[in-house]
DNA sequence: CCCGGATTCTTGACTCAGTCAGAGATATCG
DNA sequence: CGATATCTCTGACTGAGTCAAGAATCCGGG
């Protein structure tokens, strides 16, 4: 049950931040609160008290006495906003910053006692789930088509190209290890030997990790390419992410001089099917076989890539 | 700089937590420190009150009138704790634990809406990936040689030992592209046909998640086993992980009828060298090569199964 | 242009979570 | 037995954060 990690994560979490400042120091001669008031004002433009409200989620009047006394301090200044006198614009001054800056250096210390408890191997898989964590719990702020990036493979790309092909199709359609280890061989045979100017292949990458791939390789047929290990992750699945892969094949095979595009596939993976026909791929042949521990529909498609374009 | 994703994550955290309590009446009647109280209550079998101080690093003083509090709601009882009368034992009573299982739905409930925000595809990577910052950040207790697991591959395993292959000696030793292409084909020729009762391979699992694997196959030369990609992830060395494949390697090749072990190293990995060491492997062939983009010392390394044991 | 309602900030008054110090009772150690 | 430490409780206090009222201003509708 979800909720329960989530709640076990809460006081952890709760506990670890507690711990941060054990010494009760940390922010002295300010609070917590003063303090996340003063990072918000160094690290973000134009603040107007109202943003600071809104961001930081502080009573209106427990914000203006935060800000008299920082104007004591002799840390910020108040002018009106230039657009709206009702508002009040607070800009740092020399000496706020200053102040930033310290608090900003202890809690970096404070913090850096804490990660020097983590082996420094482990550093990065921290980073890595601190991020996840982030991203998913962003108010669910949906990931933008704009954010995937194709690329080529780097060095366990090809690896990653197996491992969840072979624990996709397990978990969505009951494929065996058979199926791993005709990817297995697939990419081996690609990584092998393959010529860039007519084979290659793409990795579809969002926030930094692999979500979706695609293989374009020679057929055995002249002057014929094929499609192969189309996959897109379920969690970025509806971002396009099949679409632009399929299209990079298209204008790859097209580009570099081939006439037909060719792919083989199974009628279960009808979301795939959809893909290739917007793409303008026509059902060639189809034949019932039995792999991979399931009887399937096998499927040959085609594409005419010297027809009009479009 | 890990410092400062850690410093970004708990501002981020500090907001999410505060926003969960955005309507104030998760706690009502109580307060987040009451309920934490309870919580600790309905959750640890005996506890006076010195344990709770501890355990949630409460002011005595604060802690004895919470306890006053709960007392007079008829939440608790107070004894006198029979080793240490200075002690107070607390125990709930029913009426104690009915409060503390409403506040816990409620906080469920309040979860449960932030998690609503999360697409049901990512939760199993949020729950993973919070356990990770909690097992990485729990005062670095580091993992013991019992909670490594060694089992068969499941799907994804085998692309597994493609991928952390090939990106390990990348970034470890400068491998090109045609090292994970040598993988592959390995795993790829394994997958595909090897027969179950004289090849195997074995991954090694630390809380979950595989952290390394070894491979046993037939030789060309009759009644010779081959071990081959042996790998232990570098946040998991120092666990004796390389030993228990290698143990496995050995005992199997030995308890099926081979007579010879054999495998093929480069110079260059030190550590693994060691390990075939200990378990009776002898350098029998030595000659440079260049592969991976590399010029590189490879070795034959032979164990002969048929000597006294140990 | 003016009116009503909403928004922004400020201030006064308050609550109550959490801290600190002292005292009584009891354990532990020499 | 005496000295010292530990556990709990109470009184007195601090100060972080909340609530409500009011002044200034914006905005939309007549």
């Amino acid at each position: 049950m979800t909720v329960q990690d989530i709640r076990a994560f809460n006081r952890f979490y709760t506990n670890v931040i507690g711990a941060l400042d054990y010494s009760r120091q940390l922010y002295a001669p300010y609070t917590l609160t003063e303090s996340r008031v003063l990072y918000e004002l160094a690290h973000s433009p134009r603040t107007d008290a109202a943003d600071l409200r809104t961001e930081l989620s502080l009573d209106a009047g427990y914000l203006s006495r935060i800000l008299n006394k920082f104007e004591q301090d002799g840390l910020i200044e108040r002018t009106a906003s230039a657009r709206d006198p009702r508002r009040r614009r607070v800009t740092l001054t020399a000496r706020g910053r200053e102040t930033a800056a310290l608090l900003a250096e202890r809690a970096d210390e404070s913090v850096g006692a804490l990660l020097a408890t983590v082996p420094s191997a482990d550093r990065p898989r921290l980073s890595e789930a601190m991020r996840t964590v982030r991203t998913l719990l962003s108010d669910g702020r949906p990931p933008r088509r704009e954010d995937v990036l194709l690329r080529e493979p780097r060095p366990g790309d090809l690896g990653w190209i197996v491992a969840r092909n072979a624990a996709l199709y397990a978990a969505e359609y009951g494929f065996n290890a058979d199926y791993e280890g005709l990817v297995a061989r697939i990419v081996a045979d690609f990584a092998e030997d393959h010529d860039p100017h007519l084979e290659r292949v793409w990795i579809a990458e969002l926030d930094g990790r692999p979500v979706g791939c695609v293989m374009c390789v020679r057929d055995e047929a002249p002057a014929t390419a094929r499609l192969r290990l189309l996959l897109v992750e379920p969690d970025a699945r509806g971002l396009g992410i099949g679409d632009r892969l399929v299209a990079a094949v298209v204008d790859f095979a097209r580009g570099v001089g081939y006439r037909d595009l060719v792919l083989w596939t199974n009628d279960v993976l009808a979301a795939a099917r959809r893909v290739y026909q917007r793409h303008g791929f026509v059902l060639a042949a189809e034949k019932p076989h039995r792999s991979f521990g399931r009887d399937l529909n096998g499927q040959d498609w085609r594409l005419d890539l010297t027809g009009a374009v479009g």
